[in-house]
RNA sequence: GCCCUCGUAGCUCAGGGGAUAGAGCAUCGGCCUCCGGAGCCGUGUGCGCAGGUUCGAAUCCUGCCGAGGGCGCCA
């Protein structure tokens, strides 16, 4: 194992493995390598419970073994050690280590965080508004969630491949499109370029649920575009393209990476439908049920207890959501050369995609995941839960719609900007639109964020937009104080880093050992795909300084302990703002 | 009916095998006028229920209760 460049358990970890190693094989033991299992100890900078396990498995006492650990010195020269309790090892830093730890951290351009060993193509399918919709509150999970993992992947070293499936293709587009040459393409075009989608959409129910004429020219529509008559796809393209554009303003506003090279609209994917089919069919999947071609994996059973097929070609002879979604596991695999694949989607789907990824094994698409380098699953479909209003049920607009997402921005805006006038009115105009924009949207996301995404969260403007708690206007907070430290002592950043530190009081030993564990942080959240686990950090690191910063002057204290803790002030700001950065959220400068 | 997810303090949420289960808000009680701008410190109540595995369970397993969702031709 490659030792983490500053996780401090990795580095006790690596300290005390041979050790307890050493003592299994003494007594005897050839099993697995037994674990330290060393955690996060309120009694101590660390504790390792290895012992317990080990002495269970040697049949000794585990404060024998601990003791037999110790005595072969693992820890000199980093830290010191105390059993306690029935066989805990209690690990304490030498603040010398500490100090000299955080020192090269506080100037690494990573802040400690070390690369991925093992780079891997992944593809990360997020947000997938649908083409004939405007963007609403049920895309909000999607696409911040799915913009944070592709920000986490990208920085810990892997090529990451975003990939955007807009709903671009279906029957609707028959009745919208002869809405568009009714209305005429100028006025169209007005109405979609100023993202009406919505009131599009309904004009156009309304004619075809009204208009019998209507209704077969749509109809006659759909064939045309099935077709790819070129006149239809020129309409088609037009209502794509003006419909994106409306996407693109919500991605910008949320600032997500997401930008027109991402597209992946289902249309792209029709044409690979057959090949999909031919393939299924050669592997000998393909069963006919009911007229429908269908597959039907292992262990999945529908109502009657029978098994539950997943259909891939409808008995009207169409193709549905489970054929595309083959169709990009095979493109992905083979074009794109991924090794990973995340689908970040609602939970409700997770029974499709089980069976989708099943298949797609059974195909021989993808390996299971006891045959990828690392045993996990190749395919993994992040699922998260609902947003809900004050009643606990999917928020909802005053006239019962899903709360667009402009809207939602907008208002977080204006609410930032008026909590920012209170606070400090004598920010210029320029930079208050600026800052109100950064916490209003911070605030948005990291709600979002913030949770454990596999629950439902309850929406509250109050809680998210406070600067007391686990918000992001705390957080963003922080880290404007700290750099008002900076400019009022007229230090230059920079300068401090490398500087030697001191940690003789404890808030500056708890927020140094704080900084060194960013490293675990990410890579925690990324390991579960949670960026929950990475806001939680944030949100203890940003306590730590507070209490630091109550407890330890900096400005006012004597050469070399204020170089010192300008040191901590500096690494701290910098882990916040790379954090929330990490988020997609921006960190200003001031507030 | 089967399957999936969730159930932790008054509220909103952390805690994915380790010691007396945490935070914010709300309540109540102190302190403080700050290099320095979110003030600080203290304060009660809780793991849905019942079994099991384990040296050790909020965490893993089983059953039950409750909430939400899914269950063949929409995506």
């Amino acid at each position: 194992m490659v030792p983490r460049m500053a996780d401090p358990v990795s580095t006790i970890e690596a300290r005390l493995a041979p050790a307890f190693a050493a003592i299994a094989t003494a007594a005897g033991s050839t099993g697995e390598p037994p674990d330290p299992v060393v955690r996060p100890s309120e009694h101590a900078d660390l504790q390792a419970n290895g012992a317990l396990p080990l002495a269970k498995a040697l049949g000794g006492s585990p404060r024998d073994v601990a003791q037999q650990v110790l005595d072969r010195r693992p820890l000199d020269g980093i830290a010191t050690a105390e059993i306690a309790g029935p066989g805990f090892i209690n690990v304490t830093f030498d603040d010398e280590f500490l100090a000299s730890e955080l020192s090269s951290a506080a100037d690494d351009d990573r802040l400690g965080v070390h690369r991925t060993e093992r780079p891997e193509t992944v593809v990360v399918d997020y947000s997938a508004p649908n083409v004939a919709k405007e963007m609403h509150v049920g895309h909000l999970r999607t696409t911040v969630i799915g913009d944070c993992l592709v920000r986490m992947l990208t920085f810990v070293g892997h090529r990451v491949l975003r990939e955007n499936h807009i709903g671009d293709w279906g029957t609707p587009f028959g009745m919208l499109l002869e809405h568009l040459v009714e209305l005429g393409e100028d006025d169209a075009a007005e109405q979609l370029s100023l993202g009406d989608l919505d009131g599009f959409y309904r004009e156009a129910r309304l004619k075809f649920d009204a208009d019998d004429d209507f209704k077969d020219r749509a109809r006659r529509r759909v064939v045309l575009l099935q077709s790819h008559d070129p006149d239809t796809m020129r309409l088609w393209e037009m209502y794509v393209k003006l419909s994106t554009q409306h996407f693109n303003r919500v991605y910008h506003r949320l600032g997500v990476l997401l930008s027109d090279d991402d597209l992946a609209g289902e249309s792209s994917y029709q044409s690979k439908m057959p090949e999909v089919m031919e393939r299924l069919a050669a592997a000998g999947l393909l069963t006919e049920s009911d007229g429908a071609q269908v597959v039907f994996p292992p262990g999945f059973t529908n109502r009657e207890g029978n098994p539950l097929p997943l259909i891939v070609k409808a008995r009207t002879g169409g193709f549905n959501y489970a054929t595309s979604d083959l169709a990009t596991v095979i493109d992905r695999v083979e074009r794109r050369h991924a090794d990973r694949m995340l689908n970040v989607v609602g939970a409700p789907q997770a029974q499709h995609f089980q069976m989708v990824f099943k298949v797609a094994e059974m195909a021989g698409w993808l390996p299971s995941a006891q045959d990828t380098p690392d045993g996990r699953p190749p395919a993994v479909h992040v699922a998260f839960g609902n947003v809900l209003g004050p009643d606990r049920k999917m928020l909802k607009s005053r006239h019962g719609e899903p709360m667009k997402l402009i809207e939602l921005i907008d208002e977080a805006v204006e609410r930032a900007a008026a909590t920012l006038s209170e606070k400090n009115p004598a920010l210029p105009a320029d930079t208050a639109e600026h800052v109100a924009n950064a916490v209003g949207v911070g605030a948005l996301k990291y709600a979002d964020l913030s949770t454990d995404r596999i629950r439902d969260y309850v929406f509250d403007w109050d809680r998210m937009l406070s600067f007391d708690g686990n918000t992001a206007p705390y957080l963003q907070y922080a880290h404007a104080r700290i750099l008002s430290i900076f400019r009022r002592a007229d230090v230059e950043r920079s300068t401090v880093r490398g500087q030697p530190v001191q940690l003789g009081e404890t808030p500056e030993r708890d927020l140094a050992l704080r900084l060194l564990g960013y490293d675990a942080a990410v890579w925690d959240a990324l390991d579960r795909y949670s960026p929950h686990r990475l806001c939680s950090y944030l949100y203890e690191l940003a306590s730590d300084f507070t209490t630091f910063y109550e407890h330890c002057p900096v400005l006012r204290s004597e050469e070399p302990l204020r170089a010192s803790r300008l040191v901590l002030c500096d690494s701290t700001a910098s882990v916040l703002a790379h954090g929330l950065g990490l988020l997609g959220i921006d960190a200003p400068e001031v507030m």
